[in-house]
DNA sequence: TAAAGAAATGATACAACATAACATTGAAGG
DNA sequence: CCTTCAATGTTATGTTGTATCATTTCTTTA
């Protein structure tokens, strides 16, 4: 019996949190996940229908796309950037445990995310401004724009 | 000689700032940007294409106003705000200084936006933290998802 | 284990958001 | 006045996302 692969990993647990939660880890939602995990970079719901109908002998249509998208959305294995319109795989997918607080820098070049846990004093800062504007907070995920390193050293080329 | 209304002077500031930048202040962009004052949320492009040709006699078609957007923006007059795909008047239009530091609560139900100020700390935290993640800072907004008070009066109905 | 019910996906159509590319108009400076 | 560049017009098309109804595939339970 050959050994787990670290994508194997992810996906048994992701199976995991699915079923945990009353949802089925069907063949689609396992291929789309892992293509999704294979990228390492954000990809629009377009650009999973179009791997899928390369790397699958079975097709899939938009609308499918996203409705997987937003089962993973729900069960917080998947995030949505709406930046950029595109679709990341959350970056505590091997953990065990629910990981709310977090948001993204995403480079303004490549195009690039990078998942930042939230601070405990930052959420709370969040959840009192908000507060005070006359609101209450849902949800504290959002991104910022920036270039990462790799793009910066190219820039000053 | 009639006294000048808020929206009038919010309007003759955003002229001034426009031409401090070399820009011109023509009539299609006054009247999208007073349409935009007035509406007093967020608006998408296409809200904004109907509301001209209901009010003026003139037309204007979609990418004309996308353009007149993208002007206000790097004039930082209006704000995008991708979560729901609509763009709003900067709350400091009637100040003299510019503020390059704000992050906006958006209101699940209502759609309804809030401006808050970003405070110091706050931009260092984040400076601070997208640094350790490899990236240089470049623009600090952002949305947050909250539901308003008076949406959460009427829910609790 | 067959039937019923619920969850997931298929299929088609279309709505909403946004930009490309090239033509024309109009204002400001020499 | 005329040149130049900014702004807008015009047309077409690309991209992102949802509505709706039909069908398939699981799961439960009688």
């Amino acid at each position: 019996m050959r050994k787990l692969t670290l994508i194997d990993k992810l996906l048994q647990n992701a199976e995991e949190k699915c079923q945990a939660a009353g949802g089925r880890f069907t063949n689609k939602r396992r291929d789309i996940l892992e293509n999704l995990i294979r990228a390492e970079h954000p990809l629009s719901a377009y650009d999973l229908v179009e791997l899928y109908n390369q790397s699958s002998e079975q097709k899939i249509q938009a609308m499918s796309v996203y409705r997987i998208l937003d089962f993973f959305i729900e069960m917080q294995l998947v995030h949505k950037l709406p930046t950029l319109n595109k679709y990341v795989v959350c970056s505590h997918l091997a953990c065990k445990h629910n990981h709310k607080d977090q948001y993204f820098v995403v480079c303004k070049n490549c195009g690039d995310a990078q998942e930042i846990a939230m601070n405990p004093t930052l959420t709370k800062e969040l959840n009192e401004s908000v507060s005070s504007v006359g609101f209450q907070l849902i949800d504290a995920q959002f991104e910022l724009l920036g270039l990462c390193n790799a793009c910066a050293s190219k820039a000053s080329n």
